[in-house]
DNA sequence: TCGCTATAGAGAGCACTGCTCTCGTTTTAA
DNA sequence: TTAAAACGAGAGCAGTGCTCTCTATAGCGA
């Protein structure tokens, strides 16, 4: 006996401690510098450990990346979930207009995070299959509301060719499939916009162009929103 | 006279061919490694010349890169320029299609470049000045097609308050003025749809999501541009 | 025509990067 | 208690952007 018995893997917990000390600092190097300034070599320095040591958290700088993205689809997932959340089922506008300030919050609060997921694929090109889950939380809470707002007047017809159809047959998955056609087209080109403005905005395509950001963006909120949600 | 007068330059001649000699091979290593991984020794070595002789030609590798991003500018914009040109003045709904049709193209073709662009800002978060006139091209094609459609209809009135209409004062200079307020707000979110359009599928976000994206872009421009546009 | 100056290129070198390999040490599991 | 797995350190390799100094030369004015 004497086992000490210092909880199943002392070890795992100074492990899983470190590796999110690692996470931190990169995030701090990524508001610093960038992304593409990152260095394993200046957290290590920091972390006071030879730069080798950091290898046995992340087998290259890629990996650490991509734990970074993941955690950023993730976080703003979670932000925009909770807007939803915190609207009155029913009050469909509501939801979108929360859904859509939040997403445009979070990624005006942590704008590398946003360039990290939203920007141009930094590695060699490599979307790990891992990230797809975090990824689609944004557009299943998007594509939920506008479900839920129309599920009620779904006895509209569907004029779009069978092409159409097809095109968009896979986000399908992301809703409960009785969203009519044209709602479908509709609410993913609202989805893109979203992010469009969004970019162009934290991308400086906006200077010169769109001088009060906030109130023109919460206004193409609402006409977007008035396309594809019922009138209350 | 003996003046050999060999043109007003040759060093300048030769000067101007290596640096879009340099510039060709920056475009090649971004097609092949992406924008992170270009380097100038690199091309310096395709050039059989000493790393350091490059930078009598771009003074850093940021500035290559800035060259690099204001051709790209400019390349879409002749191209979607182009487009526009090509389809009878008065056919508004197919200039439009046209010109969306002619950026997703140029986008497809060249991957890199439009990352360079609308994709995170590389360089530590430089925009110089110098790319705003490029930029601004294309912006200018969207806006004067829905600006000319909707010349007849000015007439409607705009119900938007005058906080909106402050808020876009500024893409007005792109614009001949008369445009009313709710159609600009209309067509600088159909413009940054374009842009997210496209990024999302560059940047692999509609993958498991737009299965025929050919089909379903050309929908979604079709249902974007009835917005504005008066029907024919 | 001559000579001076701006320009082009070469080479060495600095500080930095990601990553690998080896070698002790320490924790964990059998 | 012992063998195995995990950890950290250090040296080292190949590569990077960029600077400095040096030499040759092309193009200009006198």
């Amino acid at each position: 006996m004497a086992e000490t018995k210092t909880a199943p893997g002392v070890r795992a917990r100074v492990r899983a401690q470190l590796t999110a000390e690692i996470k931190d600092l990169a995030r701090q190097q990524l508001r610093d510098v960038g992304a593409a300034g990152l260095s394993l070599r200046a957290i290590a320095r920091e972390l006071e450990m030879a730069s080798s040591a950091i290898y046995r958290y992340f087998p290259s700088r890629d990996a650490l990346l991509t734990a970074l993205i993941i955690d950023a689809y993730n976080d703003l997932g979670v932000a925009v979930e909770e807007a939803d959340a915190a609207v009155d089922r029913e009050h469909y506008h509501g939801r979108w207009a929360s859904a859509a300030g939040a997403l445009r919050s979070w990624a005006i609060a942590n704008p590398q995070q946003w360039a990290l997921i939203y920007g141009s694929p930094v590695p060699g090109y490599a979307a790990p299959q891992d990230t797809i889950a975090a990824a689609s939380r944004l557009g299943v809470v998007l594509l939920t509301i506008v479900s839920e707002s129309t599920a009620t007047t779904k006895a509209q017809d569907a004029k779009t060719s069978r092409a159409v159809s097809a095109a968009v047959a896979g986000i399908r998955n992301l809703t409960d499939g009785t969203i009519a056609d044209t709602v479908l087209v509709d609410a993913v080109g609202a989805w893109s916009q979203l992010i469009g403005l969004v970019s162009m905005e934290l991308f400086g395509h906006f200077v010169n162009v769109v001088d009060d950001v906030d109130v023109y963006y919460a206004e193409a909120v609402r006409r977007l929103g008035s396309l594809f949600i019922p009138s209350t």
